[in-house]
DNA sequence: GTGAAAGCGCTAACAA
DNA sequence: TTGTTAGCGCTTTCAC
C-alpha cells in the first residue's frame, strides 16, 4: 500500500487560494505591512484552511539566520545533563529558537561531527559541554562560529563565552569539612580523561587544598572508574582493601559517590564513621534518607540558562564578561560526620 | 567592539576560488558524477581552505526534504526520558538524520507549539513520546505530518505508528508476586494526569489483576502526586498514616516508590516486612544496595531505537506493524518479600 | 568533463 | 494597498 505523502502548502499554493499575489501572502504572515482588512482576512483564512506553514528553510535563506542554536552534551545519560538541557532549552524557546541536540558520547571524533552538522545547518550559536577535542583544533573549530559558548571549559579566547562552576571554594570546603572531622587520609575519585576541564580543577583544587592545611598528598590516593556507580563501585571497593589507612573520600561526582557508599556497605565499613563520602551535583536522589550523600548543589537548571543567555547575547553582538563563574552550595548531609 | 559575524562560505565562492562553476563543485562535493582528477583536487583543496560546507536548508529547498526529525518528550528532567532520547539520536545518526528534541513540559499547550515548529521546519518525520493533546486534535495535526510514531499512547489510524510497553503483564506478575507474599491490601500510586496512556494502561492493568484474584479494589487505596519522589514522599506518607492496612504499594515508576520507601522509612515502617514496595521502569539507582526496588525493566535506549526504527521506516513508505508492544522484565529486588 | 539556466519557498526593493 | 522582479545557496535538466 502507498499512500501520497502529505505535501506542504507553499505561499503559492495560499496566494492562488487567496486570489492575490504571494508578496501579499507573505505581509499577511509577517504582518509589518499595510494589508486591506478584507484582504487580510481572506488569507488568512486559506491560510488555516490549507495549514500553511511558512518554510524555516526557505526563510533561512533569506535571512540569513537558521533560528537553530546546536547543544552538545557529553553524554545524555547522565542525568545531570537533562537539566542543563532544560534551561538552554527555555531561553532558546524565549528567543524564538530551535535547538539542535547532540550526544558527544564522550568522543572527540564525535564531536567533529558535531561540529560539520551545526556549520551544515548554518547554526546561528553553540552551546558545547565540556568538550574533549583539542585546543587548538576546537579554537579554529569555534572562529568559524557565528556565536559560541563553552561549560566547563579553560577560557580560549574571544571566539567563545564560558561558563564554569567555582570548583575551587567546593574543593576547599570539602577539605575543610573532612579535616574538621579528623581525616587526614583522603582519597579523590576521578574519570577516566585526565584533559577534561570539570577534572583538573577538581583535582588541582583538591591539592591545593591540602597545600593549604600542610598535609602531603599521598599519590597511591586516587581511584579511577567510569562515571557512574556501578564501575565507581568495583574500583572503589578493590581501593578499600589495599588501603584501609583511607578515611574519606572526595569523588568526581555523585554517581560515583553512590558507588563509594555501596563499596563500604560491602565491605562493612561505617558510613561516615570509618569512610566519609563527598559527591559533586546534589542530584535529587542524594537527599534520599537512605543515601543521605553530602554533596555541592549546582544550580544544573541555571547553568543552562546563563549558557544560553551568554550565547543570546554573543549572537546580537554584545559584550558579555567573557567568562561566567557559578557558585556551589555545600549541602551537609551524613555521608560525613 | 563590533566584529564583523562570520559569514560562512558558498559554493558560488568555491566555484569563483578554483576557477570553476558551481556545477562542478556540486559534482565534487556529491561525488555521484565524473569530474576530472586534476579538477577534483583543485576543487576540493579549495573547499577544505574555505571551509565550505553545503547549506542544509538550501539543500532542504532543492530535495524537498529536510533531514530532521522531531522528537518531543514529556519532561527531560525524568531521567527516564535520557536513554529514549539516546535511542532515537543513535538511530537518526545512522541515517544522516538530525534530531530537533522538544520538552513538552507535560503541557498540551506547548505541544502544539511543537506541531508547528516541525511543521515549519518541515521535519521529515516525528516521534512523540506521551503525546497530552486531545485525541482528535492530534490526529488532525498527524495528518499533515509525512510520518509519525507515537511512544505510549492508544493507537489512533495509520497516520501514526505506536510504540507501547506490556504493562498488562507487568502488572499481573506485580500483583501475583504481592499476593503470593500474603499482600491483599495494595494500593496504586498514580500522577496527576488521568487521561495519559501509561497511567490508564497501569491501573487497568491493576484492577484487572486484582479481579482475576478475585480481589476486590478498595476505592481508597489510591495515592496521587507528582511524578518525582519528594512529592511521592509526602503524599505517601499521609496516605500510610490513614491507612494503616495497607501493606503494598505499586507505584507508577521507580521515581515514585523512593518516595515510598522514604515515606515508609520515616513512619518507621518496615519495608518489606510491614509493607511492599515495587516500582516500575528499573532506572540505575534502583539497583544501588540501600535502596534495592523490586521493578519491571523497560528497555529505554530500545524503546527509542525502535520508535526511530518505525519511524524511518514510514518515511521510506513500508509498511510497519503498526504497534510495537516493549517486554519488561521483572527485577526482584528486596522492596518485596 | 564541464557549464548555463531554471527553480525549490520565501522576502526585500521597487513599482504601480 | 498590492504586484513584479530578483536573489538567498543549492541541485537538476540539458547543452556543449
Amino acid at each position: 500500500v502507498t499512500t501520497v505523502p502529505y505535501k506542504a502548502a507553499t505561499i503559492i499554493d495560499v496566494a492562488r487560494e487567496a486570489g492575490v499575489s504571494p508578496r501579499t501572502v507573505s505581509r499577511v504572515v509577517n504582518g509589518n505591512d499595510y494589508v486591506r482588512q478584507e484582504t487580510y482576512d481572506r488569507v488568512q483564512d486559506v491560510i488555516s484552511r490549507l495549514g500553511y506553514r511558512p518554510s524555516r528553510a526557505a526563510r533561512s535563506l533569506v535571512y540569513d539566520r537558521s533560528m537553530i542554536i546546536g547543544l552538545a552534551i557529553p553524554e545524555v545519560k547522565n542525568p545531570y545533563f537533562a537539566e542543563v538541557i532544560g534551561g538552554v532549552e527555555y531561553v532558546a524557546q524565549e528567543h524564538g529558537y530551535n535547538v539542535l541536540l547532540f550526544n558527544a558520547q564522550n568522543l572527540a571524533e564525535r564531536e567533529r561531527d558535531i561540529f560539520r552538522i551545526l556549520e551544515e545547518n548554518r547554526a546561528d550559536g553553540l552551546i558545547f559541554n565540556t568538550p574533549r577535542l583539542p585546543v587548538a583544533e576546537l579554537k579554529e573549530l569555534l572562529q568559524r562560529q557565528k556565536a559560541a559558548v563553552l561549560i566547563g571549559h579553560d577560557p580560549i579566547d574571544h571566539s567563545a563565552g564560558i561558563v564554569n562552576i567555582d570548583i575551587l571554594s567546593a574543593m576547599n570546603q570539602a577539605t575543610d569539612h573532612m579535616l574538621q572531622a579528623g581525616r587526614r587520609n583522603l582519597a579523590y575519585v576521578k574519570p577516566p580523561n585526565d584533559s577534561i576541564y570539570p577534572h583538573r580543577q577538581r583535582f588541582q583544587g583538591f591539592l591545593a587544598a591540602l597545600k593549604r592545611h600542610q598535609i602531603e598528598y599521598n599519590q597511591d590516593h586516587i581511584v579511577e572508574c567510569q562515571p557512574e556507580w556501578e564501575s565507581s563501585y568495583h574500583a572503589i571497593r578493590e581501593f578499600l582493601q589495599t588501603h584501609p589507612e583511607v578515611n574519606g573520600l572526595i569523588c568526581y561526582h555523585d554517581l560515583m559517590a553512590f558507588g563509594a557508599i555501596e563499596a563500604c556497605d560491602a565491605l562493612g565499613l561505617a558510613v561516615p564513621d570509618q569512610v566519609a563520602v563527598i559527591g559533586f551535583d546534589d542530584i535529587t536522589f542524594s537527599g534520599l534518607n537512605r543515601l543521605s550523600l553530602t554533596t555541592f548543589k549546582i544550580p544544573r537548571f541555571e547553568v543552562g540558562v546563563q549558557a544560553a543567555r551568554m550565547l543570546f547575547d554573543r549572537m546580537q553582538g554584545l559584550t558579555d564578561p567573557g567568562t561566567i563563574i557559578i557558585d556551589t552550595e555545600f549541602v551537609r548531609r551524613n555521608s560525613t560526620p
